[in-house]
DNA sequence: AATGAAATGTTGGGGTT
DNA sequence: AACCCCAACATTTCATT
């Protein structure tokens, strides 16, 4: 798939755009571009399909969900578990609760983002879905004080 | 700012619906929630209005944008560096590459999540924007080889 | 690839219940 | 809060370059 090739100076502002508000018009988009908005929009389809673009979301304030603690869980998995690393991602990423999930080569094996009501339910997390699991050899779990994401300069 | 008490189960579906695909038109999320596409226009209006939602985005494989090499760096800073960890938090997630920022209590102070060419970017992205600060203590590079994330069931 | 034009679809403010 | 209306605006297809 043309990832890099695809990509030229154009794409690149339309995509900083999108980041910015992924809910501009494309008529709006196609105007700050300098290009036609059939132009903007197949730029956009084409985009999509290569792949490039894999989706557009929105951001929540996770506290208006009542989600007022954040924390990440390092997780690292016992030796005679590894064989079962793919489905593990699939089920840690499927737990109620998890924002992001990073596997990760080093000294842990998965990173958790979770966001949960209170500390009481974090620890409910890591015991129930965690340390119960005889894969898991061990979790740390650090408080999360501040977040930002989101806006880095491509 | 209303943000626990102005979520009802509505709203709530309407930002599962957005987190799936932020750019869907306004009238196919009013039909899909069985309500008035002027009501949910309202709705949607008031969740920004409230905080609740803080903005769209738009999700880009970080390989389409030639990031070929993404990793997880955790940071400690010096004690004697500790009141200024709000400068440093803003300095961090303005570098380059960087694509999350967290500011943690626990073991580490920081965890950046970056996204760059290749192993010598980020061995550099390190000396220079980590080591080079006498306020960092150590820092610790994990390589990320699978991320997930935006998909929580909430 | 990019464009303009035209048909089709969407938006969002005002007025109403 | 929710609804309907509808003029203004946006989207998307397609023939053309």
């Amino acid at each position: 798939m043309n990832l890099l090739h695809g990509l030229d100076g154009m794409d690149r502002r339309l995509l900083e755009l999108l980041r910015q508000d992924a809910r501009r018009t494309n008529a709006s988009l196609a105007e700050e571009l300098g290009i036609a908005a059939s132009t903007c929009l197949a730029r956009l389809k084409a985009l999509r399909a290569s792949g490039a673009v894999r989706g557009f979301t929105v951001d929540v304030d996770p506290a208006a969900l009542g989600h007022g603690l954040v924390a990440l869980v390092s997780v690292r998995i016992r030796p005679g578990a590894r064989h079962r690393m793919e489905e593990l991602f699939d089920r840690l990423r499927g737990l109620s609760g998890v924002q992001q999930v990073f596997f990760l080569g080093g000294e842990d094996d998965f990173l958790l983002h979770v966001a949960v009501a209170d500390s009481e339910e974090v620890s409910r997390f890591v015991l129930k879905n965690l340390s119960a699991d005889p894969a898991v050899a061990a979790t740390r779990t650090s408080l999360v004080f501040r977040h930002e994401g989101g806006e880095r300069p491509w």
